[in-house]
DNA sequence: CTGTTAGCGCTTTCAA
DNA sequence: TTGAAAGCGCTAACAG
């Protein structure tokens, strides 16, 4: 057999245990803090393990004690602002509490997502899904072998779940356009079968139906700065006086496109993001949006896999609801 | 002992052996390929695996193959989007010949970087290193107990290493700007001691030796959104017909700025940031730029790796040279 | 070609 | 309180 992770000499608790004059159990049982050792002997065993360099080796440790001290998180594209702040607020707080993080990217894929929870599971203590794309029969029917498992802006069954409130900020949003005066507004419209987007339809249906005096129109558009430029036509074609986009990156497209057919905003069209990804303060005008807290999401999603890792109670299903963000893309009704 | 891991029931090699009748060793072999192996029992053996749903765990096999599967990224800032994009590439490349990465966040904190280092390292079977922060004599300190190891964007002895040409890519710049009549040239400058900064102001002072006609002058500013614009009263009080920004960020927060005070881009006042980040493009007039191709320093990153994990000669140092990208922030000298 | 046996490096019974 | 021994789940010599 080749052994072919050889950077670092590897000391062994063999090599500890011989310099220290004790058995291999008792240096276990001195480094691992076990109160029935001699704290003479505890003293020595940890003098010459510092003496040697010596930490356990962490695939042996996992082997024998079952737990990898890492979770794993899948999220479907590294390259999206939102998924890159609950990646961080995530790593962190998992690394406070002494816990690795395994990334997965699975590049949009519903098939990649199932195959890599899979893969990740094995190597891990637990895995934390960002899957927005895949169906919700096939996440149930995932989730059960995947255990513990924690849901990012989802929900199964009785899995753990931390999640912004789409339909409630759109509400907000929608909200703050009636306020000021708009009554024809267009919505943009994401990926068309997904959840997210399923999210703020619903909203949509129950604002229209509490205000019979607005008018909200659905266009077809999708989720980056080319759908939202591309559309541009499309809204200054409607008589409508605000447009609510899908997220930040459409409400940017639109804004530049609008902007070069001359139209002004606020002045003739409010427009609204969602997300507040990093650039949306720095727009001309600024971007009014709806703040998800991407980061706090992650925080949150660490802290309950904590607990199911723990043994614990894991809290009941999150929901923060994303905080409406005036800047100056809106204003009143033309 | 009690196991935590205990979410998928487990099913052994020898669950396996006994459905299909054979040693322990026959699955192994059978199930990892080696053609010794009876074709109609690899069969059987097979089936077995299927019906069981079996897999090797991962943990057990990098106990004996003294190999994990998996490498280590260092990143000093997981909200930085040119490591989320040096993540993407290296992530996914990896992904593509079947490794897993695990990823930490060092908060920007040299401390950090390398206990991180030292921690990942034993879990995985090698590290990338993006430390930038870290200074030379403890990252070549560092590297010697790490092996395999890859540096980002920097170099130290004979370690492989994959790099932007950041002075190159700032020359083009340069020479560009002095093609379109630019004599009077402002730098706002990134983070003092940085090793990215100091590249930079080497390319300057190349660029001034060799044109005698050029003037340029440095202004101390910083690495963000909020530096650049700050830094706009600067720029317009200097005589200057041009800016070049640290990065795209300060490019921005200068743009606005400038623009917020009436001067035209680039009828007054040309303009060029470094990195071409995903909104480089969208800002009003689009940004002039050097696209450092950060998702392929990460696909280059994991080739180095893999090279080393393999055994096989490892690639020389590769630079890349950043592609001037000019946009609309630039033109001829008032 | 296949089975038996010996570990990988560690933790934890079980005796002493 | 300490040591000897078993074993986590797997692979690879070594015989047969």
């Amino acid at each position: 057999m080749t052994r072919r992770n050889d950077g670092p000499a590897r000391v062994t608790i063999a090599d500890v245990a011989a310099r220290a004059g004790v058995s291999l159990s008792t240096v276990s049982r001195a480094l691992n803090g076990n109160p029935t050792v001699d704290p003479a002997l505890t003293e020595r065993v940890k003098d010459a393990a510092a003496a040697l360099d010596y930490t356990a080796s962490p695939v042996a440790r996992s082997l024998v004690l079952g737990r990898t001290q890492t979770v794993a998180v899948i999220v479907p594209d590294l390259g999206n602002p939102t998924f890159q702040a609950i990646l961080r607020g995530l790593s962190r707080a998992a690394a406070a509490d002494d816990y690795h993080v395994l990334v997965a990217d699975s590049a949009e894929s519903v098939e990649e997502e199932r195959v890599l929870a899979g893969a990740t599971r094995r190597r891990t203590d637990g895995v934390i899904l960002c899957s927005p794309r895949l169906p919700q029969d096939e996440l149930d029917r995932l989730v059960g072998g995947l255990r513990p498992v924690v849901l990012i802006n989802r929900t199964s069954g009785e899995v753990p779940s931390v999640r912004a409130d789409y339909g409630g900020a759109l509400a907000d949003e929608l909200a703050h356009l009636h306020g000021l005066g708009h009554r024809r507004i267009v919505f943009l419209a994401g990926a068309p079968r997904s959840v997210a987007n399923a999210a703020r339809l619903e909203a949509i249906a129950a604002f229209v139906a509490d205000h019979p005096d607005t008018e909200i129109t659905e266009i077809p558009c999708g989720v980056d700065f080319e759908a939202g430029a591309a559309a541009g036509s499309a809204v200054l074609a409607s008589d409508a006086t605000a447009a609510v986009a899908f997220n930040d990156l459409v409400a940017m497209g639109l804004l530049s496109a609008v902007q070069a057919s001359g139209c002004r905003v606020p002045g003739d069209l409010s427009i609204v993001g969602f997300d507040d990804i990093p650039f949306a303060q720095y727009t001309t005008p600024p971007l009014t949006t709806a703040a998800v807290p991407a980061a706090e999401l992650g925080v949150q999603a660490w802290a309950r896999m904590r607990e199911l890792l723990e043994g614990d109670e894991p809290g009941g299903p999150l929901t923060v609801l994303p905080e409406l963000t005036v800047r100056g893309t809106t204003g009143p009704a033309a």
